[in-house]
DNA sequence: TCATTAGTGAACGCGGGCGTTCAACTGAAC
DNA sequence: GTTCAGTTGAACGCCCGCGTTCACTAATGA
């Protein structure tokens, strides 16, 4: 039996490039418009693709999809990968932290990716698994290191920094989450207060020494 | 010119069990299949009623959804006002409406109409306005209502009660939120954790008296 | 009884989109 | 150059669902 490798040295290789347009016009479509409202034939003319060619490469729009989802959650992981640690007092670095985080959650293209996979887990439950694995949990264990070491530093003093997590991330949201999902505009003065309530709140409940309100 | 009532006073009158009939089972049908996917023939079949008569009362599939929600809304709505007061320490009210919320707020269906309402938002802005006033924003009105009693009984000291609300229901809610929109089923355990978690830690941040961790 | 309006069932036009087929072409490896 | 696989465009069959039409029946008030 030959490799994989062996196997496709023959012929003409399949196009790289254009696998990667499709999955780029794919994954636009379906986080925009949702699965059902996005047809292959657009795709392929906005991938300047023949649309044998997506079913060559993907064989149904449902494996388009689910290969279109991991591409994004891909790029996600590695958009979380790079986050540079803040410095200054215990609120500075809280409330950077806290910025970067809402800013990275409210823009549009991540509204909608949430809808999208919302809505499409019930087709397919693994999708709506895999994004958890990918962003939310990602995001929480990184999360959660960076508040073991400010406990082992004597900073905070928390029990369960995996929840902690949870609820200072939350916090930040606010209900700004289900107005982003369903279409208010961002209230920057909002979030403003939403995030300083919640470092206010966060430092009051595990900050070692007092912190004032600002 | 003739009033309205008059107007509809001269021939067969609309049979109004019918017309309930019919958005009872567009509701479900669109809450759990979706818009696109819920077809006007399925719903007639369900409803017992023909197609034509769907579109004598609605006009079209969009109207049929719009109505849909305003049910729905209409129907959460009823469901809120209902909120007995629970009584005991601050500690035990505060936890006792936190299950309330939590379980109201994890049931199926109610996981499933925020996908949808939050997927057909794009369509429609309105759609998710309609729920944000129907159901969050009523919910936080009404909650803020009742930590500014708490206020004013010299239990709590929060500067701004609708910031406060959110900050509670967020903790409470976690990560769940996220779980349950992406297909992960309830955990029991962790739901504990998280509204005895909230409660510590909005008790630390708010209470005038200390309340002992329990 | 009779006019008027509501509801039924069946059929239809229409558009759209999925997935397939085929003959032709292109390009890399040998 | 030959070979083999990827790519293309066009056409096709197919199914589905929206919204309409029509002839007919059912309920109500005058």
């Amino acid at each position: 039996m030959s490799t994989a490798a062996e196997k496709r040295s023959i012929g003409r290789p399949a196009d790289q490039a254009k696998r990667e347009a499709i999955l780029a016009a794919a994954a636009r479509s379906f986080f925009e418009k949702g699965f059902a409202a996005t047809s292959i034939e657009q795709v392929a003319a906005d991938a300047g693709v023949s649309k044998v060619t997506i079913y060559n490469h993907f064989g149904d729009k449902q494996a388009l999809f689910a290969a279109s989802v991991d591409r994004e959650c891909a790029t996600m992981r590695s958009s979380l990968e790079l986050t540079s640690l803040p410095t200054g007092t215990l609120r500075q670095r809280l409330t950077a932290i806290a910025e970067a985080m809402v800013a990275f959650l409210t823009r549009d293209e991540m509204v909608q990716f949430d809808r999208r996979i919302a809505a499409e887990t019930e087709r397919d439950p693994t999708i709506g698994e895999a994004f958890l694995e990918a962003g939310p949990y990602r995001m929480r264990t990184a999360f959660a290191g960076l508040l073991d070491t400010m406990v082992a530093s004597g900073e905070l003093a928390i029990d369960d920094t995996a929840l902690a997590v949870e609820q200072f991330v939350s916090m930040c949201k606010g209900m700004g989450d289900l107005e982003r999902r369903f279409g208010r505009p961002v209230d920057a003065e909002l979030e403003r207060k939403r995030i300083d309530g919640a470092v206010d709140v966060f430092c009051r409940a595990y900050a070692v020494e007092e912190c004032d309100r600002k």
